[in-house]
DNA sequence: TTGTAAGCGTTATCAC
DNA sequence: GTGATAACGCTTACAA
C-alpha cells in the first residue's frame, strides 16, 4: 500500500491524499471524505521513512544507554519512554554495556538514522583526554541535539541532567554528623567514576564543615559493586576499629554491606549506623529501618525527553544543565535506637 | 553529506560511490581508493532512511514490551539488544505500560516505520475474545515476522518463546512433596494470566501425581504483587491453619510472603518451608536460604531474537514455540531443617 | 480545489 | 569499469 494506490482508488492525485494525509492545504469536502473512507478501508499508513526523507526531518530520536539490565536505568527508559510516545516520536535504543566500542557503532548506526536528538550515558568515565576526545568527536559528527544523562564528561559541550551527588552524598554524611556520631567511615564507589568522585566529595565536605576531621582508616575504597562492598565490610569489622557510622555509595554497596553485618549478627542502630544512597526494596519489605539518599529515576527520564526537546526546538539556547536534588529519607538506620 | 557530494569531491558518478560503499559491482582500483579515501575524510555515512527506500527493505525491528522497569523485561531487553547489534540492525524500542491503548499506538507506529520484524510482549492477557482479535487484527497489519515473548494468546499463529511455567511449579511442587510436606500450599499469581494459570496447574498436578489432593483452604488467590502477597500471608497465618509448605508464584509473591513471615518472626526451615518462582538477589544477600524456580531470562532475549531471524529469512517454517525449561535452585527454603 | 512535476538520498539497470 | 537514469514513497511548489 502506497499513496499512489490510495489515490488510485479514490481517484485522486498522489497530492490530494498527501494534503489529506497532513491537513495541509485545500481539499474539497466530497474528495477528502472519499479519501478518508480508501484510507480506512485498506487501513493504509504512510511510510515514515519516505516522509522524513521527503521533509528533511526525522521523528525519530536515539537513546543509548549502558546498562539495560540496571532498574536505575529501566526506570529512566520508562521516563523516557512516556514523553518519546506523548510527542509521536520513535525511539532507538542502545545498550553499550559500557563497552566503548559498542558506543562508537551504537553512534554510527544513529548518524545513518538520521536520528533528531540523542540522550547519552556515556560507557564510563571519560577521564581520559584520548577517550574524551573520541566521544567528543564521534558526537560532533553526529552533529544533533545531545544530553547527556547521569553521566558527566570532562567539559562536556552539551546539555546534561544529573542527580546532585556531592549534595545527596552530604546530606547523608549531615545527617550522620547530627545524629551524634563522630567516628564515621564510607565505602566510596568507583572513584574513577564522576559520581563516585562526587559521592565522595560530599561525604567528606560535610565532615570539614561539621568540624570534625576525615579519619583516613574509616575510608574504605569500593566500586560500587555488592562483592567489593561485602568484603570491605569484613575487613572493617575484622580491623577491630569500626566507625560509628558508614556511608554507602549506592544500593549495591548497601546490599554488600548488609549482608556482610547480619552475617556476624550486628544489628543496625545498636551496633552500627548507616545512611545508604538509593532506595533498595528488599530493605523495605524485610523491615529493616534503612536511611538512604532518594531519587525519582523515572521522572528524571521525563525530564531528560523534555530538556533534548527543549534544545531541537531551540538549537541556539545557551547549554543547560539541570541537577536534580536528592532528598534524604530517614527510617532509622542513621542513628543509634533508644 | 550526500552521496553526490561525494561522487563530486571524488569526481565519479553517484553509482560508482554506491558501489563501493556495498562493495557490488566492478570499480577500477585507482577509483576506489580515491573514493574511500574522500569518505574517510568527510565522514560520511549514508542515510539508512534513503537505503531503505529504495532497496524496499528495512533492517530496522520493533520490540514492545510491557513494563520497561522490571527487571526481568530488562534482562530481555539487554539479550535482544545483543544480538540486534551483533547483526546490525536497528532496534525500535516501546514500552507499553500494560495498557492495550499504547500498545496499539506503538504498533501502528511500527508499521508507519515499515519494521522487518516484531518481537512482542502483549500488555495483559487477551483472554476475552473481543481483545485477542483486537491485537491479532493489528498484528495481521502489520504483516511481518512476529515473536511472542513470555505471554501467550489464545490460539497464537504466531512463534513464541516461553519459559515452562507448568513445568517449573511442577518441579517446585514435587520437591517441596519430596521433602516430606503433606499439608501443601500456594499463593497464586494473577490467574487471568496465562502464566498465573499455568503455574497454578503445574502446582496442582504435581499434587495429583503425588497421590495427595489440593486442599482448598491452601489455596490463596494473589495477585503477582508484594502487597497481595503479604496480605494473603497475614490471613493464613492468622487462620491458624497454615500450611507446611507453600508454593510462592513470582518474585513479587516471595517478597511479600517473607515480610509477613519475618514480621512474626516465623523461620524458614523451622516454622515453615517454601519454594518461590523467579531468583530474588536481596534474599540472596542476606543469606536467606531462599529456594526458586531459576530462569536465564538475558539468554531468553537472545534466543527470541535469533528466531525471529530465522522466521525472517525463512517466512515459510512452520510456526515454532520454544518452551524453556526452568531449573531448581534449591537453598534450604523447602525442607524442615535438622 | 486539484493535478503535475521536481526533489529527498539511495540503489539498480542499463548502455557505453 | 563507469556513468546516466529510473525507481523507491512521500511532500511541496507551482500551474491549471
Amino acid at each position: 500500500m502506497t499513496i499512489k494506490d490510495i489515490a488510485d482508488r479514490a481517484g485522486v492525485a498522489k497530492s490530494t491524499v498527501s494534503r489529506v494525509l497532513n491537513n495541509s492545504g485545500y481539499v474539497g469536502i466530497e474528495t477528502r471524505k472519499k479519501i478518508e473512507q480508501v484510507i480506512a478501508e485498506t487501513n493504509y499508513l504512510p511510510s515514515a521513512m519516505a516522509r522524513s526523507l521527503s521533509k528533511q526531518e526525522s521523528r525519530t530520536i536515539g537513546v543509548v544507554i549502558p546498562e539495560a539490565d540496571n532498574t536505575f536505568f529501566g526506570e529512566v527508559l520508562r521516563g523516557i519512554s512516556e514523553v518519546v510516545d506523548k510527542n509521536n516520536l520513535t525511539m532507538i535504543f542502545c545498550n553499550t554495556e559500557n563497552n566503548q566500542s559498542k558506543e562508537q557503532k551504537a553512534l554510527r548506526m544513529l548518524q545513518e538514522q538520521r536520528v533528531r536528538g540523542l540522550i547519552l550515558t556515556p560507557t564510563a568515565d571519560y577521564g581520559s583526554p584520548k577517550e574524551a576526545r573520541r566521544l567528543k568527536t564521534a558526537l560532533d559528527r553526529l552533529n544533533v541535539p545531545i544530553l547527556l544523562l547521569d553521566r558527566k564528561v570532562q567539559n562536556p559541550q552539551w546539555d546534561g541532567i544529573y542527580y546532585d551527588n556531592f549534595g545527596g552524598a552530604y546530606q547523608a554524611t549531615e545527617a550522620l554528623i547530627q545524629a551524634g556520631h563522630k567516628k564515621i567511615g564510607i565505602i566510596t564507589g568507583d572513584l574513577s567514576q564522576f559520581h563516585g568522585r562526587e559521592r565522595f566529595r560530599g561525604f567528606k565536605q560535610a565532615i570539614y564543615d561539621s568540624g570534625l576531621s576525615v579519619d583516613p582508616a574509616y575510608i574504605y575504597e569500593g566500586d560500587f559493586t555488592t562483592q567489593k562492598a561485602y568484603e570491605l565490610t569484613r575487613q572493617m569489622i575484622a580491623s577491630g576499629n569500626m566507625p560509628q557510622a558508614v556511608f554507602l555509595s549506592n544500593n549495591l554497596t548497601s546490599l554488600g554491606f548488609i549482608k556482610a553485618i547480619f552475617e556476624v549478627k550486628m544489628r543496625l542502630g545498636k551496633d552500627i549506623c548507616c545512611i545508604g544512597f538509593d532506595y533498595v526494596d528488599a530493605f523495605d519489605i524485610l523491615n529493616i529501618g534503612f536511611s538512604y539518599v532518594e531519587r525519582d529515576t523515572i521522572n528524571m527520564g521525563r525530564m531528560a525527553m523534555h530538556m533534548l526537546m527543549d534544545r531541537i526546538a531551540q538549537p541556539d539556547l545557551p547549554r543547560r544543565e539541570h541537577i536534580i536534588s536528592a532528598s534524604l529519607m530517614l527510617r532509622g538506620s542513621e542513628r543509634w535506637s533508644e
